[in-house]
DNA sequence: TATTTATTCTATCAACTTGATAGGGTATAT
DNA sequence: ATATACCCTATCAAGTTGATAGAATAAATA
């Protein structure tokens, strides 16, 4: 399951790469816009601050923006900061490895082999996908759901 | 993640197939072999036999044996039936699909899209794996790994 | 039929995680 | 100065998870 964490952080990162690098938004107009909390998105924001993904501005006029091009933040980097690893058990982790204790061989493990190949499908699709490309995603979407004519 | 109790059934299951069909292999052996706490794993197989999943005989000379073909059963319905759907938001599930509340027009939704396709991928892989392919799977690795010669 | 064997079922628990809130501290623009 | 808006730490209720306990029930067999 996607934490709330991580989804708030997703379309609150989409949010801000609609709106733009050349002005900060607010806490408060990102939880009104996208139905946040303001005081968990607070913690959230934060969180991608200190990560390196956002730059945040005190004061009057201040707020956040995105810190590096939405071509250059990809999902799997947002999912796993707040959810850590992608893959469903420890041992089939690639940036998070840690062995089962109750395993004696990792080779003949049913268990590792396919959680393997879903960790590895998780992560093309999450590794594969910066905030830039959904973006456009949503607007093909969009443009197929709601015809011009 | 995948929750102890989706990993014991999977790791209990496969040990199931490489017992055959012929007779039943009782908790407590199976706990020992897979190094699962006894009392737990009862309540796993007690699950999965009231799933249709297994068999059970009572009474000495008794214990669990697979209901269907290993090549019948999918890592897909185990892993459901003990951790829920395999998307990762209930929006993007195929099998338990329940709105957001938050959400105002799905079509629109970065994270709906974006978890569509990792739910897409996930299910492709656990719907696509039998306990039999699994278990050639494993052979086919342990080949690999201590070759015969 | 008494007894052993092994599953069935219900209840209970501690530990942990999650989603969320509260409230004061700090920097900045005007 | 002062209003604005982020910064940080603490705290909490509710839910979930992994696990254990113990008695009830069914089946084989001596």
């Amino acid at each position: 399951m996607l934490s709330k964490k991580a989804k708030y952080a997703i379309k609150a990162l989409l949010a801000l790469a609609d709106h733009g690098r050349e002005e900060p938004m607010r806490i408060a107009d990102l939880a009104r816009k996208e139905q946040i909390p303001a005081k968990f998105l607070e913690l959230i924001l934060l969180g991608l601050r200190n990560q390196g993904m956002l730059q945040s501005r005190k004061g009057k006029g201040g707020g956040y923006l995105l810190a590096r091009d939405p071509a250059d933040i990809y999902l799997g980097q947002i999912v796993r900061m707040f959810d850590g690893p992608l893959a469903p058990v420890p041992c089939a982790s690639q940036t998070a490895y840690v062995p089962c204790a109750d395993c004696r061989n990792e080779a003949v493990c049913g268990v590792h082999l396919a959680m393997k190949e879903v960790r590895d499908a998780t992560a093309k699709v999450l590794d594969g996908t910066s905030l830039a490309s959904l973006r456009t995603q949503v607007e093909h979407a969009s443009d197929l759901s709601s015809p011009t004519r």
